[in-house]
DNA sequence: TAATAAATTGAGAGCGCTCTCAAAACCTCA
DNA sequence: TGAGGTTTTGAGAGCGCTCTCAATTTATTA
């Protein structure tokens, strides 16, 4: 049985208000008062009641950390992972805590009744969102505190990304550097934003080429593996000699297609995507991508969210992480 | 702000005591009551308070899902978005929630605690722990129901785990049964109970064969693809025809170390792995591996928690799913 | 040293819910 | 109709904490 407050205060010879004051660091303790019952609360190893304290107080350090499961690449691409490890990770530093909820269909109902009204989350992250998803709508509409990952195309609100357009951009433009004339992408999906952003910065470098995108160069999935073999086979009857694949994972998928027929990577056909996750070095060829800080992505999340639950400020915060393009072998330059 | 189990109560004409059982299913209301009380909860919307039904009542429908970040595979191997998504599916069709750890090295001192003593969890599942994982005392000392995913080699406790030893068994077996003599293994990490039952299944194949086992055929990995790469150049020099493999994962590293010595798979190597990871028959060549249910694994998980949570009932659970072999091509046979 | 200000502490209300217990309402049957 | 039983409801305590406010202790100054 779990010892209170009170046992605390009795063992120390104080009051369960002064306890109280200890745990949370109030200035107004005398120093001989406060070590004291540190020293109880050490030697008992008491960790106070959240459910007491998120009742009494409002707070609970508990955030949560939507992922729509709709997000069909959810288990096989290692964003997600990276992302919730970052999340977790910097929670843990900031003594904060992580629900987690893998949204499921049934989601409005529920799954988010609860997130909004339980009243046991300080705040909420939300990541990989459709655009429209009502979730963000919902908690827009609630008071209550949140931070996307990914930016939101017109709401107002507190967001962190990477810079999908820049990356994307880069990534073509390093293909059209090479020489490349005839530079198709396979894309992510379009009703995320981070699949809208990507085939923008394509189109930016297209355009920087002064050259007019193609509608048969430009083929879409849905970030699997599995969609990116069946795009790269769409794409192959037209000939294109370079690809800007949205992420490492539908690469992956492109190089089995490429493979089937036959096709080297880099001569026949220049790769480079976006991601650069872990084995992005190991695939044959090792692939060149944009590499992008998804660890960090979470961490700057739970921080953005944690700075909003704790001082509920004016101004919106929005972060957008630079990118970097890591060159290798697919794209057929050792160097740019 | 969100309302109160008050309101509900005023809004309906009955007292709040009548609407606490109606939300908690208590036969002892009046059908037309119920009905009343339900109208409004609907039409609210509400959700009660969960900090103060866990204070109040002791229970809060969250559980912990623990991971040792100690796992280094846990970025790359699909295994842990399967299981945690299995956990969180199950969580959400029983009206449970799922808080995250992913436990760091400060482990012991401010994780543990919280996990053990903040109240706020009925239960925890702890996965991938290592042999004498301190938390699993913990938890066994503490009377905080948990299961382990992975049994446990010496302690009376809940736990779910597949049949590693027989898979593997099954695996090395199926070698055997192509005509292999030299058959070789990439263990996982010893000091899992996963890693030692998958090597013990080998074992028994090779007694099975009558074969005594050759240490310089046995090296052992650690669950990630860099492993495997660097375990198959270890055994290669000494001329195995066939290795069973602990993972796929590692058994994509291997395929890579094959495959830059120039040697051919199932020709010159023949392999059969365990997972059945959604990419394992995406690779070249595709992987025979053992299948097993990661996504049941997790949902039977958070069963029997939910169980032991609701009625702390005496005899330990221990549930072993069963595994299946799936043939495709890296072992050489098209059929058994 | 007394008077005042500042620092420190404790008493007690209250967060929103559950649950016990007793009261009220409703049945049944003589 | 009324005694006795059963079903349904409500009043109220209390879960462990925070936080306000007043009381107490300590420091400062005239």
């Amino acid at each position: 049985m779990p010892l209170t407050l009170e046992d605390i205060a009795s063992l120390s010879g104080v009051s369960r208000a002064t306890v109280s004051r200890v745990i949370n660091d109030d200035p107004n303790v005398k120093p001989r008062t406060r070590e004291k019952v540190m020293e109880v609360i050490k030697q008992i190893n008491f960790q106070p009641n959240i459910a007491a304290r998120s009742l009494a107080a409002g707070r609970t350090n508990i955030i949560g950390l939507v992922i729509p499961a709709g997000v069909s690449a959810l288990f096989t691409d290692p964003y997600f992972p990276l992302l919730i490890q970052g999340v977790s990770s910097a929670c843990n530093a900031r003594d904060f805590s992580v629900m987690l909820w893998l949204a499921e269909p049934e989601y409005e109902r529920r799954t988010m009744r609860q997130i909004l009204h339980s009243g046991i989350l300080d705040g909420v992250i939300v990541s990989s969102m459709l655009l429209d998803d009502p979730i963000v709508q919902a908690l827009y509409d609630s008071k209550k505190p949140f931070v996307l990952i990914g930016r939101h195309p017109y709401l107002d609100v507190n967001y962190v990304d990477v810079d999908n357009a820049t990356g994307a951009y880069e990534a073509t433009r390093h293909l059209f550097r090479l020489g490349h004339q005839q530079v198709a992408t396979i894309t992510g999906p379009l009703n995320m934003i981070a699949g809208q952003d990507r085939l923008d910065g394509y189109h930016r470098a297209l355009q920087e080429q002064g050259i007019a995108p193609h509608p048969e160069l430009i083929a879409e999935g849905d970030f699997t593996e599995a969609s990116g073999y069946k795009a790269m086979r769409q794409l192959m009857p037209h000939r294109p000699t370079a690809v800007f694949i949205a992420t490492d994972m539908m690469a992956e998928g492109a190089l089995r297609a490429l493979r089937e027929a036959g096709m080297r990577v880099p001569q026949d056909m220049a790769i480079a995507s976006y991601d650069d996750m872990p084995n992005a070095s190991r695939t044959s060829p090792p692939l060149t991508t944009i590499r992008q800080p998804s660890q960090q992505l979470g961490a700057h999340a739970v921080d953005t969210l944690i700075e909003i639950v704790q001082k509920p400020g004016a101004h919106k915060r929005r972060i957008i992480l630079p990118v970097e393009l890591i060159v290798r072998q697919s794209c057929g330059a050792s160097c740019l």
